[in-house]
DNA sequence: CAAAAGGAGTTTG
DNA sequence: CAAACTCCTTTTG
């Protein structure tokens, strides 16, 4: 249902020779398709691209905002935005935040430092290259880090939210803050950059697409699944009639996959509901389809059941089965997302609630809770996905969302995303369970979107965490430090 | 002063 | 009813 992960497009024939042998694949794959070819963003394993070879990292990181400051300027100049944003964020991009962008005065950076989408040949092959982090360990790519580049760019607005931890968490004042609300802004003007772009220059080998497809920032940013796309309304109507067969058809084959092993396994298609000796077999057979090496202890590595082996990262993955871990969990995800679309179907045929494609994130209303800070707004909690607890969850119907979440399961998420939450929450020692909240206020409030409890805060988060020690969920650490906590073992493999 | 700690009543799913 | 949420007081570094 709640579903992090984006399908990606990509065009076989512009990749890197060396990019992952996943990408490959998936490329192969699909090379009959009339679009070049597809692949998914978690089956892109980031770790296997060359660092500094091949692929210049700079220009990646540099790529996202600068298409979206020179925008900021293309704006006011072609106001063909009339039709933006998109339905569910209209009222929370109101006045305040984009008055305080068009006031921002025109950039003087240097032109060579950010190039422009027609620049150069490679810059511009590159620069389309821009995959979904959220569970790729690709520092370059990191999300936050591109969020905070944003900011640190020359014309960078005078109220910009670089993440200063409010002085005090204090919960009465939250309702008056007036920050700027450079998501939805974001937002809107990547948007208007592709329609543009779209306008303007007919690339070829559907770059236009390609570039349509790998800007995310805006589901990102408000929190939608991929497929609730179907929100934007007007004038993006072009840019949709490309982009949704591509999803359906990369949906489609994952679940007609997915259908296959499933019956030949006799397994749910929900990974959640997963015995451990099913997750031996899906392992098993996806090592195989993979033509990756076979694992001989593999009972032994993952005692898991289905929905335990949800909660595992990537870096666990890996930890584990250095060789086709990555591989395994990038599949898995494609699984949950396959899963979780077909539900959302199931789901959208009886109650058409489109605003349930949004979770831990209200839409705003008009007048009141204009969506205080951006920042929060980030993948953080994207790919915080509800997550069922390990022990039960049945094939179940109701999957309402994110509402039960437990808070331990919650902070794992987090910590389970250090590129994109490594500010806010990060591991101290992993293996140990011991981790750190290094941004109580943030940590805070994306529990309380999360709980949908506006004024959650530090102290009350705090004091549940306290709960957990009289639970044994949690214990306190053996030198007891400021803001440092630690897993019990059941809770922390 | 922020955070830790924990008591106690209330709300929520 | 469990798990949080909320509010509060006291202690700690």
């Amino acid at each position: 249902m709640e579903y992090e992960k984006m399908l990606y497009l990509t065009n076989a024939s512009e990749m890197p020779h060396s990019c992952s042998t996943q990408f490959k694949l998936a490329a192969e794959q699909f090379q009959t398709d009339s679009y070049a070819a597809y692949a998914y963003a978690d089956n892109f394993d980031l770790s296997l691209l060359p660092e500094d070879a091949g692929i210049p990292t700079t220009v990646y990181q540099y790529n996202a905002p600068q298409i979206k400051v020179e925008s900021a300027w293309e704006i006011q100049e072609q106001p063909l935005s009339a039709s933006y944003p998109p339905a569910n964020s209209s009222s929370s991009s109101s006045s305040s935040s984009s008055s305080s962008h068009q006031l921002i005065p025109p950039p003087a950076y240097p032109h060579s430092a950010y190039p422009s989408p027609q620049s150069s040949p490679q810059q511009s092959e590159f620069a389309s290259f821009k995959y979904d982090c959220l569970s790729s360990p690709c520092p370059s790519l990191d999300a936050s880090s591109i969020k905070q580049e944003l900011h640190i760019l020359p014309p960078s607005p005078p109220e910009s939210n670089c993440e200063t931890p409010s002085p005090r968490s204090d919960s009465n004042s939250s309702s008056i803050k007036a920050e700027p609300l450079d998501a939805e802004l974001d937002s809107y003007l990547d948007l208007n950059t592709l329609q543009q772009q779209q306008l303007l220059d007919i690339k070829p080998n559907h770059q236009v697409l390609r570039e349509c497809l790998e800007d995310t920032t805006f589901q990102r940013k408000h929190n939608l699944k991929p497929l609730a796309l179907e929100s934007f309304i007007g004038g993006l109507a072009e840019v949709r009639g490309d982009f949704e067969p591509v999803i359906s058809l990369a949906l489609e084959h994952a679940k007609r996959e997915a259908d296959a092993i499933c019956a030949q396994l006799q397994i749910s298609q929900d990974p959640n509901a997963w015995t451990a000796a099913q997750v031996h077999a899906w392992l098993r057979s996806t090592l195989a389809q993979f033509k990756l090496p076979p694992v001989d202890n593999l009972e032994l590595q993952f005692s898991e059941d289905g929905a335990a082996l949800a909660l595992l990262s990537e870096e666990e993955f890996q930890r584990r089965l250095p060789e086709s871990g990555s591989t395994l969990h990038a599949q898995l995800e494609i699984w949950k997302m396959a899963y979780a679309d077909q539900l959302g179907n199931e789901m959208e045929a009886t109650a058409p609630a489109a605003n349930d494609m949004l979770w831990g994130y209200q839409a705003p209303n008009v007048e009141q809770d204009e969506s205080e800070d951006d920042e929060d707004m980030e993948p953080a909690v994207l790919i915080a996905t509800p997550t069922p607890a390990p022990a039960k969850r049945s094939g179940g119907t109701r999957n309402g969302g994110s509402s039960h979440i437990h808070l331990w399961q919650f902070l794992k998420e987090l910590l389970a995303a250090p590129q994109v939450n490594g500010t806010a929450i990060r591991w101290i020692d992993r293996s140990k369970g011991i981790f750190k909240i290094e941004d109580s206020v943030r940590v805070a409030k994306l529990w309380g979107r999360r709980k949908n409890r506006p004024a959650m805060n530090y102290d009350k988060l705090s004091r549940s965490i306290r709960q957990y020690y009289k639970k044994g969920i949690m214990k306190k650490t053996e030198r007891s430090q400021r803001l440092v906590y630690q897993f019990c073992q059941p809770y922390h493999q």
